[in-house]
DNA sequence: AATTATTGTTTCTTTGTGAAACAATAGTAA
DNA sequence: TTACTATTGTTTCACAAAGAAACAATAATT
């Protein structure tokens, strides 16, 4: 990849808020470029000839391998305080690229996207501008560049409340789960505790769960069902 | 307005959905392109030193004359087939612009808005490359420019899902109104009838309608209070 | 066989919603 | 003045949904 000025449009980047779970808390995927001290979402821009949503698939699938992710367009943040030619110039003097006039030191309208994947899947790759790539509590975020952290609080907002519309798009559990996996879930994205039994029969009752055979884990008590998510029926 | 290159910023627009009401039927405005046949919804650029949201306000405001008029964005589309340069050239050429590489003829990542008006207040202005801008019926619409009509889908879509949350940012009522008013509102924006004493209740129980003297409209029938919207409390 | 931890279900209560009835009242007609 | 009508504000009743707690089942352990 070379962020050669005729191959990408300008003045257009996407930034993702990439949300991980693994059966405890809720974390977010965030770029570190090491001599700057200087955090940020994983982010990028659309070539010429690529549609917005292939080129955000597209980043993601370069940073961690996966295909196919749902990924959930939620705002497009165009203020000019975004605009800060000095810190993304001090960024690509570290990685060798010194052109005052590069197309990267303009000002940027970005389209924010998040998706939601099981981090024990993946292993992120650092781009080519940066220096790392690391999951982050979302409750210890550092600091991040410009409006990010912004981004991060309307991205939360924004899967909150159209938790139930997205469960069947979601990649953060395996095949078969239990119940007990799937309220870990909605607690560590709502942030608070779920009465287990409401919980249970608002799922049921969603009817987009099938049952399948019990899961006997060795625990010394009656084993869970395991669940899988049924199949989107076409309308 | 020049539309000179280095005033705005290449590949990104705006596109608004200004929705109209005035006691009874739901209307969009519309541009039109006479000769051409052609209609498209009213939108625009950005500056380069312009935010996104006064760009799109600045658009509203020398269309309709209308300033502070509550605007959602709701969804930012940026797939190829947006790209139509044959279509957006002879517009240009009706109107004596004829420079083939001029950046209108590029490719558009477009943000998308919606408003609500009461467009009894307006009298639109065509812009500097239309003809026409007209009210029409959301039940008649024409075909439109592009992915236009499908732009417009989705403003009603995410306008009724989130209508009871944009309330208070509406600008279709006057200051003070009968609850009647208020539910034709709701019933022409949502598109069905609604049962009128459940109306009520769950609007009073809202706690955001502050309630006035009847208004003594000379019909034989009791007399409806009048309502206005609480003051936004800071929280 | 008793115990323990956890899961699945049911029950009870409270709250919200849809449909219908009832009550109030501003003008009109007799 | 007195019915009458149209419309508005409120209440009631039936029913569904949501929250809290109790009850029942059961896989391993003692």
């Amino acid at each position: 990849m070379s962020l050669s000025r005729e191959e990408y449009l300008p003045n257009i980047s996407y930034d993702s808020v990439i949300f991980g779970f693994s059966g405890e808390k809720l974390k977010i995927l965030i770029l570190e470029y090491h001599n700057m001290k200087t955090f940020a979402l994983p982010g990028g821009f659309v070539k010429v000839d690529e549609d917005l949503n292939t080129a955000v698939h597209r980043g993601l699938s370069e940073r961690t391998g996966l295909k196919e992710v749902y990924l959930e367009q939620f705002y497009t943040f165009g203020s000019m305080d975004r605009h800060n030619p000095e810190i993304m110039g001090r960024i690509m003097k570290e990685q060798g690229h010194s052109d005052p006039d590069h197309w990267l030191l303009g000002r940027f309208v970005t389209v924010a996207y998040y998706a939601l994947i099981n981090y024990e899947n993946v292993t992120p790759k650092p781009d080519e501008l940066s220096d790392s790539i690391e999951w982050y509590d979302y409750d210890h975020l550092p600091m991040l560049m410009m409006d990010h952290n912004k981004i991060v609080d309307k991205a939360l907002e924004h899967l909150r409340t159209h938790l139930d519309q997205k469960l069947l798009s979601i990649n953060l559990l395996p095949d078969r789960f239990t119940m007990k996996d799937l309220q870990l879930v909605y607690e560590a994205i709502l942030g608070e505790d779920l009465n287990r039994a409401n919980f249970q029969r608002k799922m049921l009752s969603l009817d987009i769960l099938e049952r399948h055979d019990k899961l006997y884990s060795g625990g010394s008590h009656k084993a869970p069902f395991l669940y899988s998510f049924k199949k989107k029926t076409k309308t």
